[in-house]
DNA sequence: CTACTTGCAAATGCTTTGCAGGAGA
DNA sequence: TCTCCTGCAAAGCATTTGCAAGTAG
């Protein structure tokens, strides 16, 4: 799911609007690099991008897009978090994060294979009082580059 | 899967050995600790049981029995990293991590489901050039406590 | 005796916050 | 004008590292 960047600006804009919030060219800057970086990406990544950006701009900006749902932290296996499009906007997918150099990258398993696995875990969890709300799969391994 | 304290020592011992370090006393108590948990633990989760033990002995302690397999980094949503015992040590397993409190606990699914995504997940990567080790299956949402 | 571990303190690195100035409605 | 956003600097926190002293083998 690779979609139009003006459909997502738009769509953006409207969530910000739902949430009572601007979109400031800051917050346009951060959506165009994380749709032109196309995995998710840390702040490092993207200050390397544009070293002119304003770091705690970045960040405010950041959990403001995260509250209005058009942005969702992921949390690899080293300390730095990183960032993409919230899957309301580039569809429901899963990671693949390389144990070598952390970079993290999105893949997609089947429709059926998503059903099952919801259904299982459903299962499995009920009777123990736990709210699901939504699932994180993830592969760990290494890297294409890194092997 | 609850071992036994003896058990889980000898093996300890067996794999600290192995890797060339020592069991002492220090990684004892980390181990005994964690074993006493039955769920992932922060650092801060840790200082509190036994406010006496010092933060970076632990830190490095923690690393060192990582290395040699006896314990494992997890990554919930929350900036604190936690530990648990090794998956050959109790099982492999996965975990529900609670948006509110930031707890994690286990749980564990159908070794016919277990099967059947790890399947579908190297069918899924096949081609891709990415190396799979390991998968990691978390439940987000909001545990019985927070709800 | 020698190597490894510990404790304390200082340093790192990512992330957050305070505050004054600036831009948009 | 009034509110929200930006930039800069300072603060916070979890984690890491340097170094001298302690301890096991």
């Amino acid at each position: 799911m690779r979609p139009e960047a003006d459909d997502v600006h738009e769509l953006v804009g409207r969530r910000l609007r739902e949430a009572e919030q601007m979109y400031t060219k800051g917050r346009r800057e951060l959506v165009e690099l994380l749709l032109a970086f196309g995995r998710p990406a840390s702040m490092p990544d993207l200050l390397e991008l544009r070293p002119k950006l304003t770091q705690s701009s970045m960040y405010r900006n950041m959990t403001d897009l995260e509250s209005a749902g058009v942005v969702q932290k992921i949390i690899g296996t080293d300390e730095r978090t990183r960032f993409e499009l919230a899957e309301t906007l580039i569809g429901h997918h899963h990671h693949l994060i390389c144990t070598e150099c952390g970079a993290v990258d999105d893949f997609e398993v089947p429709a059926r294979t998503e059903q099952a696995l919801e259904a299982d875990l459903q299962r499995a969890l009920a009777g123990t009082g736990f709210r699901a709300h939504s699932h994180r799969l993830d592969v760990i391994g290494v890297c294409a580059r890194c092997a």
